[in-house]
RNA sequence: GGUCCAGUAGCUCAGUUGGAUUAGAGCAGCAGCCUUCUAAGCUGCGGGUCACAGGUUCGAGCCCUGUCUGGAUCACCA
């Protein structure tokens, strides 16, 4: 079925070639919404087509018109401002397809099938020695909705996440644990795991920081300080013993690492995203190992005389790069090629997508062209879906400085805000209190949601712990308080036994009310260039231009009362159909909708 | 220093492959609108040299070049 802007794109094709001889490409017809000063709905451009019309733009758009209006039914008439065509579809038109979307249970969504693409979405992929941040959010999000976009798109989908389970820094927080600890558990002191371990990687660096100063006053340099500390060493010693599975410290790393998993699920559950596959570092970094010692062999690296082994990317333009140190222990990078390996061998994957911030670009980069050498045709396109970090006013955020905004404190304290504001308008009195708290998280989680998904995620963003997160104006509460007030509509509605059904013959609809049509079908274009985009943003930006223009209407127009029956149908329609985009929508960025607020 | 990214209202952000005299929202400020479908809403006012300078063209916030500013990265850290 075609729609209306490919039925005049055709049109506008067949007429240039009939009336000026030129086969032109479809893509070079420019359609535009109508800017909302002047009459019409659709635009043509003709500034393009003069160079083969041969004439002026008015008269070019005058003929091009005159054809259209004739040739297609829908067009209802058009008029001329420069070289701006611009042409009016008949409200019937619009009508048909809002009855189309009210039949559609999922407007704008696609399902997948069998010889769907399958595409896998890495994110989140904390380390276990310290709890998730304001950071990690913004990672978690982004994963999540592209997650949902994507398979709103037709894709098969798998999230994935990618644990990084071992290596020094987290033999640090084993090693602080064991000295300091005291046997502490989370049990004993009530602290969720991850943020118990967590201190002790701080307690790690604390102490560190100690010793390399009393070194120095011995008259160390920093740099001798820094090989001579006995802590440092004790942690290189116990690595080597994780290693060689040690049992003790397979021991302690479970134990800890569990507690840490533990407090990741209470965080993940909160913030409501999930997981298909998780990968673990410490069941993939020998692999990847085995990779760059193939790799080697073959004779894509080298090996230089400490026994380091290398890539060498300077015909790329970039650097060598490190593959495996000395003592033949693994980096970051040995690790990634081993998880890929490990992924399209459990996977048949069409297209990978790692969503890691910014500042890995290098990395992401020297990935590509490793696995592209090492004989993985995959390896040339998969996708770093590369966003901006989050800043506060004061610049980054520092553990050192205690300026970092922990999840779980900035969530809870979101649901208390969500808590107040709710029980101060008082509108969910006859709510259970379970009721009550499950819409107060869903408030909060909504404009955490949108405020940091509205942004265009390869920008940095700043977020003001101190101005707590907007529940008014362009935010999520916003729009799940329009989507409330529809439901309202609805339920009123359905109370006094009204149905539905309209009869376009008996209503001619207001512009504002067309235009509201106009702008629910855009749906459906929004959720494709999302997906082609990469970005939640566009559905944010989208969602929250359809809330406001409903809003609008809603005060302008009267739907229930002092109305008669074909346009109160008509509107509590449009209504509807409006709350069923915004609910979709907002399920693209992982956010829910209440039914009152 | 090399590479990459960004710079739009006091603040946070939009601005669709270049398009219409007046570059949009929200927040903050000011002024209105609840006996009427949810005021977490709606309406209005003020607020801009789109970092700067050139260039490309019928037309530039958007494309090109240079400059300035901020950030990231170029580790045997992850």
């Amino acid at each position: 079925m075609m729609t209306i802007e490919q039925k005049i794109e055709e049109a506008v094709v067949a007429i240039v070639k009939e009336k000026y001889g030129v086969e032109l490409p479809v893509s070079q017809v420019q359609l535009q919404k109508t800017k909302k000063e002047f009459d019409g709905d659709i635009t043509l451009v003709v500034f393009p087509l003069l160079r083969h019309s041969k004439k002026n733009p008015e008269t070019t758009a005058e003929e091009i018109g005159e054809i259209l209006k004739a040739q297609l039914s829908e067009i209802s008439g058009y008029n001329v401002v420069k070289g701006f065509l611009n042409l009016s579809v008949a409200s019937s038109y619009w009508l048909g397809e809002l009855l189309k979307v009210s039949e559609n249970e999922h407007y704008g969504i696609e399902k997948a099938t069998d010889d769907s693409e399958l595409v896998m979405i890495e994110y989140s992929s904390p380390n276990t020695n310290k709890p998730l941040h304001l950071g990690h959010i913004r990672n978690n999000l982004l994963g999540y909705s592209l997650s949902k976009i994507f398979e709103a798109n037709g894709y098969k989908v798998v999230k994935t996440n990618i644990v990084n389970d071992r290596g020094i820094h987290i033999c640090k927080s084993m090693y602080a644990w064991q000295r300091w600890g005291n046997g502490e558990t989370p049990e004993s002191t009530g602290q969720k795991g991850d943020k118990l371990v967590g201190d002790y990687y701080v307690k790690f660096d604390q102490e560190y920081k100690k010793e390399l100063a009393e070194l120095q006053e011995k008259g160390l340099s920093k740099a001798e300080a820094e090989a001579q500390s006995q802590i440092m060493k004790d942690v290189r010693e116990m690595l080597l013993k994780w290693e060689a599975k040690d049992k003790e410290v397979r021991e302690l790393w479970e134990k800890m690492n569990n507690w840490v998993y533990d407090g990741f699920d209470v965080t993940y559950k909160q913030l409501g995203v999930d997981f298909d596959k998780i990968y673990y570092e410490s069941d993939t970094y020998l692999v990847g190992r085995d990779e760059v010692l193939r790799g080697l062999n073959e004779g894509f690296f080298f090996k230089k005389e400490d026994g380091s082994v290398w890539a060498d990317l300077t015909e790329e333009g970039l650097d060598e790069k490190i593959l495996l140190r000395a003592d033949g222990t693994s980096v970051y990078m040995t690790q990634d090629i081993g998880t890929a390996q490990l992924r399209f061998k459990d996977y048949d994957i069409d297209k990978m997508i790692y969503v890691v911030g910014n500042e890995q670009n290098y990395h992401f980069k020297v990935l590509s062209i490793i696995l592209d050498k090492l004989g993985f045709d995959w390896g040339k396109e998969l996708q770093h879906f590369s966003y901006g970090m989050v800043e506060l006013p004061e610049g980054k955020m520092k553990s050192r400085e205690g300026t970092v905004v922990d999840a779980d404190d900035l969530m809870a304290d979101m649901i208390d805000t969500a808590r107040k504001m709710s029980e101060e308008l008082g509108k969910l009195e006859d709510y259970s209190q379970q009721e009550a708290e499950k819409v107060y998280e869903t408030i909060a989680l909504g404009a955490l949601k949108y405020f940091m998904l509205k942004v265009d995620p390869r920008k940095n963003m700043t977020f003001n712990p101190k101005e707590s997160i907007d529940f008014n104006g362009n935010t999520g509460p916003f729009i799940q308080y329009t989507y409330a007030r529809i439901q309202s509509l609805l339920r009123k509605a359905k109370e006094e036994g009204i149905d539905l059904s309209i009869d376009s013959d008996s209503i001619s609809p207001d512009e504002r009310e067309l235009h509201l049509v106009q702008e629910v079908l855009d749906f459906k274009t929004i959720v494709k260039s999302a997906c082609t985009e990469s970005s939640p943003a566009l559905i944010a930006n989208y969602v929250y231009s359809l809330a406001k223009e409903f809003n609008q209407f809603y005060h302008e127009f009267p739907i229930l009362k002092d109305v008669e029956e074909h346009p109160m149908k008509f509107r509590l329609l449009l209504s509807e159909q409006v709350g069923k985009v915004i609910k979709e929508g907002m399920g693209l960025l992982g956010a829910g909708v209440p039914d009152r607020m």
